[in-house]
DNA sequence: CACACAGATTGACATTCATCGATATAGTTG
DNA sequence: CAACTATATCGATGAATGTCAATCTGTGTG
């Protein structure tokens, strides 16, 4: 229970502002960088692009780890992020997780822009 | 000529990609991942924000420094940042610096992550 | 021309981050 | 229960980043 769920929670408080003249507030900015920060990575984005490019729309961390280049500690890193910042879903199915997109999420992250 | 461009070029490999199978390129995440570290700092957002929201739709640096709580320098700095991600226009008129957000840049950078 | 002001650049510093090797945890199988 | 496998966590390390003070570059004004 430690996801910091940072795209769900922003549109509960995006969604009723004017968009106008208060600018971002440091607390909305703050959480809106959040996710923004978990995609600033291209091995995080590539991480995300396989995902949801596989046909099953999930993966689990041993097809994650060869097409990267990357070690396993590195990879579970990463993908520790971008379930953190609300968008991969974790599910652990005996000895492999399985992970994959949250649904909306990246429309989600798109519209932060929008409502800047 | 110094200024990155990573949004504008992105599309024209982006454009014509299947989207599918190939996943995304260590090349293409490299460039995309650019445009989110851009947008990974709250104070960017801010200024990116605040830059939108002013009527003109453009706000010279002396009228971000109090807003954000930083130094001129610092201001500066991160608007240079967001001018090379192509999400900022410089205009120099005067002493003074104007910035406004390049049109369409932000629809483009949320349209990096439908494209993943 | 001397001064004042807006903004950019430089250098330094502390913090954050990506990565790796080693280790821990948990499920599976013999 | 012991061995194995998949994944997560920990600790360390080098690189990148945000911030500031000091300085440099123009541009207007007396």
């Amino acid at each position: 229970m430690n996801s910091l769920q940072t795209v769900e929670p922003a549109l509960d408080e995006a969604c009723c502002a004017p968009s106008g003249q208060p600018v971002l507030s440091a607390e909305d900015a703050r959480r809106k960088a959040l996710v923004f920060k978990a995609l600033s990575d291209p091995n995080r984005l590539r991480l995300l692009s396989i995902v949801k490019s596989g046909g099953s729309g999930e993966a689990c961390v041993c097809d994650l780890t060869e097409p990267l280049d990357l070690g396993q500690p590195t990879v579970s890193h990463h993908l520790k992020i971008l379930v953190d910042a609300g968008l991969l879903h974790r599910e652990k199915r005996g000895t492999w997780a399985y992970y994959s997109i949250v649904p909306g999420a990246l429309e989600q992250a798109a519209g932060l822009l929008a409502s800047l």
